[in-house]
DNA sequence: ATTAGCACTCAATCACTGAGAGTGCTAACA
DNA sequence: TGTTAGCACTCTCAGTGATTGAGTGCTAAT
């Protein structure tokens, strides 16, 4: 459904003087503010209107008029220009990238913390688990008698560690033997296919080491446990103590519990995404915990996989600056993933 | 100054009555509640006294009493037990300290995590700084064309790892061999006192190599940069919605950030403290912005250098539970790192 | 020294009131 | 026919007593 120019330009008006102020919006405050050539009585008939579409609603009488959830979600769809990062921004946006550019998952940390400063939201990304991509080489150091330090590199350049126990008999040139035995057999090997390897080759080529073997094997184990699911990183969960709608203690301990657990976080995040950016409004999202919050989600392309930026904040949020910036973030992560820089 | 049996009875009663309720005690339920053998009106003067000498202050005339600071204080100086884990509590710890005998910093934070379950409180643990331990063996892993891992391990075991650019005409095996060459170099140097050391020796031995080196240098520095400082481990933070004198949302805003960011956390901790458990309440506390708040800290040994636990909690805290689980948790890592388990 | 009794104090609660913001409706107007 | 001015109406909010009840401090009796 479809609304003429007047209703919708009233209706934005509203939508933009409650998501500032919080307060329902009255019909003088509309013509005052965005001076409109029309009368006060002119924008209630018609807010009366949009209030019977169910763009509205009004919490009492007496009261002005707030955008209902389908207000938010008409003005998303049909009228929403996104507003994308301004030049002092993406001075600040560059100058972070350009700081210090160190793992990976510092940039998803820098970008996040970006991200929810400009949004004054609370913002989350998600990486995928790696377990698809290879190894690369795996090595074996000795630390102290009887300790070693595992070290698997997978070609995506990400690392993973783990203390493994060795008999303190064997020496350290064995150790790196045994290292360069488990790289030649398992390079180039997905991580989730290793088990079913060469894993017998190995076992001949290092036959008397077998103790080792197995603790390596042991370790790689847990590492992959470890791995195995995403990773999510969240930022400015503390901005929604700015948000007067959750001045209610429990609300507020409910949601902010839910933005310090990674685990809760990414049960609230839709599964499926489409390319663009995805907002989910309020009631629209399946978990119940955040009915009362909106989500602003794009997928990026994190070595094949999807992975997730995004904002959540009160469903009275300026989805017009939010989407924007999620999308260009989205896109700034794409770029810097397509470099292969790392 | 001390306190006949009676006024201190009266003083410890108040005292476990407000902390579970956070309402003033009034002179009646102290008589109820622990059965003392004395009227309300006697009590009443007791309660008198103890507020002239300052242990405990009115809200207004015709309210109960609570505790000062002063007066928590000296029950903690004078009265307290500390109140050790209870086998159950024990037990659970156990079944937390033998699941995943992971990385140290692992271990660090679930003792973390269990303190603030048990407590109720937030609680802290400050890990010192590595920059005291000594090189090990440093090893150049190749990535990529022109990336490579550069992995540095000490001999407490903490691994520092970093990506560096190397040209890409270099071989694995040169790589290899310059990784060595800084070991022999390196090796059982301490890490603050790298820089004034044989690196021109290095340089001598590899010079043909020099780009390698630098970029390794440059890493190496930035690491040490990155563990020049202590870490900390946050846990529990949003324990403290629960308490009500935190119902001030710009209070909780305040006192959240602080127990968001680790580098505010760090300037709130006394620096100096001593072997016992130490405690501190209110304005007791230098920082200002914790003056209503009371910490429970107690120091541990890691590899000579001080770590500290604790708990951070309102003034109305239970300190009797917070000292002695601080302690009890306390003791485990001192004696887990004496083990010399990592 | 302790206690019972009583007057007193003060916060918290509730009902009431007036002000103000905003609406819906009606009638007049272009 | 769409727009507007005017007005009565509704409902919240802030402020004002009035009331209640918990708790005290003091005094006089034990």
């Amino acid at each position: 459904m479809s609304l003429d120019t007047r209703k919708s330009k009233i209706l934005e008006s509203i939508i933009r003087d409650y998501v500032e102020t919080a307060e329902p919006v009255g019909s003088r405050s509309v013509v005052r503010k965005h001076n409109l050539r029309i009368s006060a009585a002119t924008v209630r008939n018609e807010m009366a209107d949009l209030e019977e579409m169910g763009y509205l609603e009004q919490p009492h009488t007496s009261a002005g008029r707030i955008p209902s959830e389908m207000g938010f979600r008409y003005y998303v769809d049909c009228m929403m220009q996104k507003e994308t990062l301004d030049d002092s921004e993406l001075e600040i946006l560059h100058k972070i990238l350009n700081e210090n550019i160190g793992e990976w998952s510092d940039i998803v940390s820098k970008v996040g913390s970006f991200l929810s400063q400009v949004t004054n939201y609370a913002s989350f990304v998600i990486v995928p688990s790696i377990k698809l991509s290879e190894f690369k080489n795996i090595q074996i150091i000795p630390i102290t008698d009887g300790k070693a330090m595992l070290l698997v590199v997978t070609d995506v350049g990400v690392l993973m560690h783990r203390r493994i126990d060795v008999p303190s008999s064997i020496s350290s040139n064995e150790l790196q033997l045994i290292g360069k035995a488990f790289t030649r057999v398992l390079s180039g090997t997905r991580l989730d296919e290793m088990r079913r390897n060469e894993l017998k080759a190995l076992r001949e080529d290092l036959k008397n080491r077998r103790k080792v073997i197995d603790k390596v094997l042991e370790a790689v184990d847990v590492m992959m446990q470890g791995s195995r699911d995403e990773s999510v990183v969240i930022n400015g969960a503390l901005n929604i103590l700015n948000e007067p709608e959750f001045k209610d203690m429990d609300k507020l301990k409910r949601i902010l519990t839910i933005l310090e657990e990674d685990i809760l976080l990414k049960q609230i995040i839709p599964e499926k995404i489409s390319e663009d950016v995805n907002i989910t409004i309020g009631k629209e999202n399946k978990a119940e915990d955040i009915q009362e919050m909106s989500l602003v989600v794009a997928g990026y392309n994190n070595f094949g996989e999807m992975g997730k930026i995004g904002v959540i904040g009160p469903v009275r949020m300026e989805y017009w600056k939010a989407a924007g910036t999620v999308e260009s973030l989205r896109n700034i992560l794409d770029q810097l993933l397509s470099k292969k820089y790392f």
